[in-house]
DNA sequence: TGTTAGCACTCCAAAGTAACGAGTGCTAAC
DNA sequence: GTTAGCACTCGTTACTTTGGAGTGCTAACA
């Protein structure tokens, strides 16, 4: 069977009905609208087309249609394009805010979350090629050492090591000169074994501390395992009565709590690094890796703030999710989070 | 009229029954307890008097009777004492992750999630009486130097300071030569306006950035507003079917995503610093200070680590809930995080 | 050939009804 | 002071009824 226009505007008439009353939609409903000239018999019967072909489908023999997974596909595959939905609000945030990732973070999730009605998260951005800017070792007392660590991308990390024998002021002196002329400007992939080696050689009776030095930088710099995600909103299931029943719902909550599982649906994508920016993925119902989230659909995107500090940003909600708004919105945030760090 | 032994033993066996079902409990049920040998006519003459005194009341005309607020209040009193509950997973959290106080806290509040089946919280430790063990500046760039903040405790803080002018790495050595021989040691309360001005006075034309140092030693180490505050197991309200349904649950969970109303909970008595530790705090019902909990009981309980650093740890629930155990859990914890730092 | 009016049929949701039973208070007897 | 017995209350559950929204099919119409 043949998608003419007719039936396409007829399936996007049911499922933007759909969208605000999470009621199966009647023959009768779609033939009041007003690009259309049809009696209900005649929806019907292209009801009936649109049922075969796997678009829509009834809850029972005689409810309305509701849109099938394919159904929103279909929709969302076809919307995607144009739509540059202003967020200025968010703007004010960034500013405000700029020298506190983890707080800017946690502002735009909210200020999603408030303005979608879903529940929403973003990943930290992983530091992947950032480059090292400065190592500053300090002495604290007879057996620890601190190592703070700043990234070109101003981000700073602190790693306590604890020593065997204590240090003298000197030789922590000594190691930072040496440590931040090797490493300055590096990139962590371009630490290599090489790298590492000579560093030692120089470091010579103190190569233990260069090296767990390095294994402070590198797991501060890029902890794979465990990526920051915040997220906000999460009591927003309550408000679909198709996610509310407790078990769902409690189930829902729980992986937003957990915050781990949701990983899974923030992997970068190759295209991110390009420094593609917010491009968009879209899953739908059965599509999405988690199994908790079968009755949802799942949109991210991916911001890159330069410097190799890039991350996704993402909405879940009900299936009959407003595609349109959450694909604008995400669009514009993800670019203003682009502008943010590049200028 | 009298609260006699009898009376007393026939509250404990009603408030246990209920803490286990859920259900109203009848006379029949109690009458066939062990220790008591009465005829369920019996048992209704004293629940009678018992409804008369306030400590257990009926929801409906034919229904059993349930604990009241005062009934629990007084079970709660009666029971507080004793209790060593055993908690040693814990300490194996613990040792592994002193270092991280984040990842320690997280840890704490799941755990005690996962073993109470309560939602739980912790604040971070405040620390208001920690002395300055070093501070840190290094030059990042032309209009930016990094702070970084060490505690005696080993809290490690850093904060960005913005400059007009560039300073010279000599400048900044004596900054960090000058700021260190003035503080250290102190606490931020002995840091008063006689230390300030001799400071300033002795940095010369540097005295803006000594002067936004402190401010950011001031907002680093005690940060009233925002105390961190971790939770676990919301959702674990949907377990209990007085607590689930959407609208109460949904605000439960909301507050604990929040977080900042919860601090209202926490707030340290004055007892605390008194390094009384294990102090414990029980909300029932209207009592708790948070209108969402008016169906909840709390149970909080201070820790103090020494040095300054103490904060509350607490259970929200039912009002049924096993105040015994919670308590208990609650008393060891306290204690072990007591000991953790401080030998 | 495509569109529409009409009609019988389906089936969910809401409302009403009935039966059940757990629990009470009261009274009278032990 | 304790207990057995009994009438009464009232929420819970299951079952029945009813209304209406929606469908598919057929026949008539343009």
């Amino acid at each position: 069977m043949q998608m003419d226009e007719r039936k396409w505007t007829i399936l996007k008439a049911i499922i933007k009905t759909y969208l605000e009353t999470g009621e199966p939609v009647g023959s009768r409903t779609i033939s009041k609208f007003p690009d259309l000239n049809l009696s209900s018999a005649t929806i019907r019967n292209e009801m009936s087309d649109l049922e075969e072909m796997g678009y829509i489908l009834q809850p029972h023999t005689s409810a309305g249609r509701i849109p099938s997974d394919a159904g929103y596909r279909l929709y969302v595959d076809r919307m995607m394009e144009e739509k540059e939905q202003e967020v200025t609000e968010i703007r004010d945030l960034m500013v405000q805010r700029q020298d506190r990732m983890e707080l800017l973070l946690k502002q735009v999730v909210k200020f999603l979350a408030a303005n979608t009605n879903y529940a929403t998260m973003i990943t930290g951005p992983r530091l992947h090629q950032t480059r090292l800017k400065f190592i500053q070792l300090s002495v604290v007392d007879d057996s620890q050492i601190l190592a703070v660590i700043v990234t070109e991308t101003n981000v700073v990390k602190n790693r306590m090591i604890r020593l065997e024998h204590g240090l003298d002021r000197d030789t922590v002196l000594r190691l930072n000169l040496l440590l931040n002329t090797s490493l300055n400007g590096l990139t962590i992939e371009q630490i290599n074994l090489s790298t590492i080696s000579k560093l030692k050689e120089e470091a010579g009776i103190h190569s233990d501390v260069v090296s767990q030095v390095l294994d402070a930088v590198a797991e501060a710099i890029s902890r794979e395992e465990d990526v920051e995600i915040y997220t906000s909103g999460a009591t927003n299931f309550f408000k679909y009565p198709e996610l509310s029943d407790t078990e769902k719902a409690s189930e829902l909550i729980s992986t937003f709590e957990e915050k781990h599982p949701l990983a899974s649906l923030m992997l970068p994508s190759e295209k991110d690094a390009d420094g593609e920016n917010g491009n968009i993925q879209v899953y739908i119902g059965q599509e999405t890796p988690l199994d908790t989230m079968k009755d949802c659909s799942v949109v991210t995107a991916s911001y890159d703030m330069g410097g190799g500090m890039y991350g996704r940003v993402g909405i879940v909600g009900p299936k009959r999710m407003d595609y349109d708004k959450v694909v604008g919105i995400l669009k514009n945030l993800t670019q203003q989070l682009d502008e943010l760090y590049k200028k």
